[in-house]
DNA sequence: CCAATTTATTTGACACTGTCCAAAAACAGT
DNA sequence: ACTGTTTTTGGACAGTGTCAAATAAATTGG
């Protein structure tokens, strides 16, 4: 009476367990979401009882960082790439590209890119690998934000780009656009075209010394609370 | 031996218990996260046993959607509230206040906030309240567009505008931000600037027949994928 | 005013979870 | 072959959501 399942790892292929968690976490969390991601559930999946897991994650939360890791690295990863199409194929590419680097990561990997804004799942201060990771994404959102601003950057507009990027990511994963757009292919398509038309949008410059002649202090009403 | 506390409420407060359930689960899920808030704690605080509330609640994802049909509602009135402002303030005061207000929403009810963007804690589709609801505050940002671009207004628009809030939003409560501003005050403070710097950006033209003037199809290396 | 019925609450059970603890098995080096 | 370490197992405990049935309280009909 065996009762691992008839996949159950030969000796020699025994240290590969913490890749094989992880997998099959990664994959749990992308299709049933959160709350289908137990210790017990990914150990049973492998093969080994319900403790296995404990030998390579001390507890669950530790599981989820390492995922959310992962996660960050492969974000920048990409962010990095679309960053760098900035030299031969001009700025409002890259631009383009990092929005739909970042919307199409975030579409890819749902459960993990979730997971990766829940600090009541896993808290980044808690890991450093996480909050490097993380550092290494948020870094390639301010060489963005240098392309496209050159000298005229801010810590401001980072986080303009930034915020249109995930606010779009998360409209289109949990938001009412989800609903709109039901399949992902539908959700990519919609993001591409609208990434694209906010490009000169997230282009433009910011009230500021030199470009505040395009919107002088004269708009009506600009006394707000 | 009375196994519930000394503030059990008398027969005559008895209707009040479905109301009394919905603010401690309001409280526990703004204060200490979605995991701390479960059935029986809940029943507990009150001072009734564990399978009380599913007198009032089918199940813990009713409840959670009561509290986000809540939330939505509330949304909605700010955003309306902050809308009405156009007419007597202006477009700029106002999309500036229909920003402030939804940050402001989510940093004041940080719990129920996150909550109503988890399909996996609360699906929206098997609760008619919490879409209804929802389609309301989805309805003010539509008027935001609106009075923000008149007849150029586009559902394009509405979500580039959306996205801003809402990308705001998610990272000051959970993203970056969050460490960067560690109380709430600060997050809002820096919401408000950013809020104001915004309008003019969230309040151009796009790319189109009029406005495309000041963006001619010459800018360097417009040709993305 | 009392009996019948509906509503509100309790009690008990089950399967499941995360995680602590200690035991066992597999392995490595000498 | 005997150590010591790494890896895996097994059992336990408290906590959870929720089902089913039993009880208490309020309401209603006569």
């Amino acid at each position: 009476m065996t009762t691992r399942g008839p996949g159950r790892p030969k000796a020699h292929e025994r240290r590969d367990l913490r890749a094989a968690l992880l997998a099959t976490s990664r994959e749990l969390l992308n299709k049933e979401g959160p709350g289908a991601l137990s210790m017990r559930e990914v150990a049973r999946r492998a093969g080994y009882t319900h403790q296995a897991p404990y030998h390579y994650f001390e507890n669950r939360e530790a599981l989820l960082a390492a995922l959310v890791a992962d996660g960050f690295r492969e974000l920048a990863d990409q962010l990095g790439a679309a960053n760098d199409r900035a030299e031969t194929d001009g700025v409002s590419v890259a631009v383009e590209a990092s929005g739909n680097a970042y919307v199409g990561f975030a579409l890819a990997n749902p459960g993990v890119f979730r997971i990766m804004f829940r600090p009541d799942m896993c808290d980044p201060s808690a890991f450093p690998t996480v909050l490097e990771e993380s550092a290494r994404a948020r870094a390639e959102l301010g060489r963005l934000a240098r392309i496209a601003h050159g000298q005229r950057a801010s810590p401001e507009r980072e986080i303009l780009l930034w915020s249109h990027v995930h606010g779009l990511a998360s409209l289109l994963l949990d938001g009412a656009l989800a609903i709109d757009y039901p399949t992902t292919e539908a959700r990519l398509a919609y993001a591409r075209t609208l990434n694209r038309l906010a490009v000169p949008i997230l282009l433009m410059g910011l009230p500021g010394p030199t470009v505040t002649a395009d919107f002088p202090t004269a708009i009506p009403g600009s006394n707000a609370s």
